[in-house]
DNA sequence: ATAATAGTTGAACAGTTATTCATTTGTTGT
DNA sequence: ACAACAAATGAATAACTGTTCAACTATTAT
């Protein structure tokens, strides 16, 4: 039996029970939440946006979002965590790339529901 | 004449002043980032998920997800402040509903990437 | 070897955020 | 008028997050 935190009775309990199964699994749902954690934030958003322009290195992204090489490092890991962009070690440089084409399809339909 | 922060020089300048003026404004980025922030919460995709099944009230929400009314309350809150759900008052109940048709659309191209 | 450069990393700090708790507002039924 | 209930609210707390700073690794050039 789960225990209950909810301080209040249903007031459609019939509704309730019938959406209940419904529900997707709380696993899918974290991963949605932490999905879009990582597009919230707006250098992120930034770097993203740079990467579907052309592939580049911390250095010229840094410079590019006017910020230090260090903050850039930091976000580009979180993107990298999120499977989001590669990396590519070449000389002295690290080039990223985006690793996923949906981040575009996503960007389009929240400046729909934005731009509405 | 913009105050400079980055740490270093662009190893490929040319590329830097090509993407430069491709950047978007600084204000859709914030608010694509915002957006996703409030996104970015299991709860809140939790309370789109439901309310996608049926408009229900603060109380039923409240029982569906096993959370305390004033929890729900405080982040329907949020999601009507970027007017994802809208409120209608019946007698005693506040009945919500999504208000924007996107977000579905939003979450199906975020599960692609998830589950790719 | 040494110096210079590109990038990464961890700790620290300030700012933000989600839930809890207690209180308040508004509505219905008696 | 009063009790009961639904929902909203504000303050408080704990947890989290982004940038900065200093230190470190790895690669290239002299």
């Amino acid at each position: 039996m789960e225990n209950k935190k909810s301080d209040c009775d249903a007031v459609n309990q019939e509704l309730v029970e019938k959406i209940k199964p419904n529900m997707p699994d709380m696993n899918l749902l974290y991963e949605l939440s932490d999905f879009f954690k990582v597009m919230g934030d707006s250098t992120r958003i930034q770097l993203l946006w740079a990467l579907e322009e052309s592939e580049m290195c911390v250095g010229d992204l840094a410079v590019l979002l006017n910020m230090t090489k260090s903050a850039v490092s930091h976000q580009l890991k979180v993107l990298r965590a999120a499977k989001l962009v590669r990396a590519k070690k070449s000389g002295k440089n690290v080039y990223y790339a985006l690793n996923d084409h949906h981040v575009k399809t996503v960007f389009d339909k929240a400046l729909e529901h934005i731009c509405e």
